[in-house]
RNA sequence: CGAAAUAUAACGCAGUCUGGUAGCGUGUCUGUUUUGGGAACAGGAAGUCAUGUGUUCAAAUCACAUUAUUUCGACCA
């Protein structure tokens, strides 16, 4: 019952079950919505933190790590931001335990060990960077800094939801400063743009980019670029963002660098993120009814090979045979198991390597020994075809780089299928009740109109395409002049 | 915080209306036989029926309160 994770149409607990559950801390107990991310969802986390870290790593950027805690006085710096989170902050006021006198065996909070200044558990880390930064540039030469950090952050909502809003989550945040506006402003679309390649590439996950109307903005950014992906139920995903948060937090915290001219100017900022999020967004788009599927980039195995045998002699030969595919697998890098136990039958490892997502199985029985082949089932399709056994590692490479490709495609077909183009409120309407997905429609600009539509339809704005085409237009519920379309959807 | 539903074994559930021995499936343990799509048989272990109070000869079952969870609102990556 805990673990149950519905959505409108579909009940994804199963999927969810293999990777994270739902963390059932203490009777009673006041933490709620948080997870535990199991060994296979952690070796998916592990993997997309590797693409990541590198695609940072090649893009200029180092890695830190800053302070869980954030004094309140530094977190209220920003006031836009600091509002923003206000409303969702874990806060520590103590700092000791002692005995309950009333109630042996039992700890209370010792109220004579309350703190001074409490602390705020980083929703997301602006302020402690910020505050370092201070510290850390004096001059243009100092610049720019471009910081990423691997962090938990805390962000207490109303109203969780296993792995796409969870009370505490991991994620990477990268805050950069600079000495022109121009320069965080590429450094914003930098990012955008790594993690559409990230997402499309490794996760297969097709993604719009765009810009936020003021409404979604992050609390103290100018400019929050992101990229949204639809999920199988229709509803859109905010995958990443990235912010340009002009000299606000630079203000804030009074970090000003003397240019080459000798002048104090303040910094340019920027930041970005994603989170474990993502990994909710990997399984809503590709998993279906047998389990999850997995893109063979981010899969902890690509193959698995199961043996058939019967009795001692034919395990002897099959093994021999798996051991050296496995081996010959390894030695061109691609990641594979062998799973040689002996008290599961081969149907029942059939159905839980396809239930965990393995992109590609390799079945070996007596048959194939016999005959020099091999049977290779596709996760993705879930058709079967018979090899032959020395054309193995060829095999199994083209058909990894197939189902990658495969998925990110059929993902595609699906969104493209389910972003209709409306012109009017009506349809507008009955299109976001019957069938969901994006609605590419025109907007006359105003948070207003935007409120109206969210109240009567749920709908929100997703993005504003950067790649959209620029056409006259009339809003979908004012009618007053538009010059581009947006994209609509009911969002996570 | 508003509205509704739910809480029984590790997991999924029945039993509650109409009070009277704590049940089923999966999993788990032992043994034997099994292995090309979730094995079969036999035997075993496992539950303060969310918590508290009340009604009663008797409460998983009825009443009241509390707590937690889920879904829908408001909030949000």
């Amino acid at each position: 019952m805990a673990n149950k994770i519905t959505t409108r149409d579909t009940d994804y607990s199963k999927w969810y079950n293999e990777i994270v559950v739902k963390a059932d801390l203490a009777e009673n107990s006041a933490v709620r919505g948080c997870m535990i991310i199991k060994p296979y969802g952690y070796a998916i986390w592990e993997k997309m933190q590797a693409e990541l870290d590198r695609m940072f790593k090649e893009t200029g950027h180092e890695n830190a790590y800053f302070p869980l805690f954030v004094p309140k006085s530094l977190f209220e710096a920003e006031e836009k931001n600091a509002k923003g989170f206000a409303k969702e902050c874990a806060v520590v006021t103590h700092y000791r335990l002692k005995n309950d006198e009333n109630a042996p065996g039992k700890l209370m909070v010792d109220p004579d060990a309350k703190l001074e200044e409490e602390l705020v558990v980083r929703p997301t880390s602006e302020a402690v960077i910020w505050n370092a930064y201070k510290n850390w540039i004096q001059s243009y030469r100092d610049l720019p800094i471009l910081i990423n950090q691997w962090a938990n952050v805390v962000r207490w909502e109303m109203r969780t939801r296993l792995f796409l809003r969870t009370a505490e989550f991991l994620w990477q945040e990268g805050h950069t400063a600079h000495a022109t506006k121009t320069e965080a402003i590429e450094e914003t679309k930098l990012m955008n743009q790594v993690y559409t390649d990230f997402v499309q590439n490794h996760m297969a996950i097709p993604v719009i980019q765009g810009i936020k109307t003021e409404s979604e903005r992050f609390a103290g950014a100018e400019e929050t670029y992101c990229i949204e992906a639809l999920m199988q139920d229709g509803k859109a995903l905010q995958a990443g963002t990235s912010h340009f948060l002009g000299q606000n937090f630079a203000k804030a915290f009074d970090v000003k660098y003397a240019t080459a001219e000798g002048d104090l100017e303040y910094v340019w900022a920027t930041s970005w993120g994603v989170s474990t999020r993502l990994i909710g967004a990997l399984i809503m788009t590709h998993s279906d009814d047998n389990g999850l599927v997995l893109p063979p980039k981010l899969a902890p195995n690509q193959v698995v090979i199961v043996p058939i045998y019967k009795g001692e002699d034919q395990q002897k030969k099959v093994v021999e045979v798996a051991e050296q595919i496995k081996l010959e697998l390894s030695n061109r890098n691609i990641r594979v198991k062998f799973d040689n136990r002996d008290n599961f039958k081969p149907g029942y490892k059939f159905n839980e390597h396809e239930l965990k997502g393995v992109p590609l199985r390799i079945a070996i029985g007596p048959k194939d020994i016999e005959s020099g082949t091999l049977e290779v089932a596709r996760r993705d399709t879930l058709s079967k075809s018979t090899i032959l056994r020395e054309e193995v590692v060829d095999y199994v490479l083209d058909k990894l780089d197939q189902i990658q490709k495969n998925l990110y495609e059929k993902a595609k077909d699906f969104r493209d299928s389910h972003t209709t183009e409306v012109n009017d409120f009506e349809s507008f309407k009955k299109i976001i009740e019957v069938k969901g997905g994006f609605i590419s429609a025109h907007w006359d600009g105003t948070i207003e109109t935007e409120d109206a539509i969210k109240k009567s339809t749920k709908a929100t704005i997703r993005c504003i395409p950067l790649k959209g085409i620029k056409e006259n237009g009339k809003c979908v519920y004012t009618g007053k002049p538009s010059t581009q379309r947006v994209l609509f959807a009911k969002a996570y």
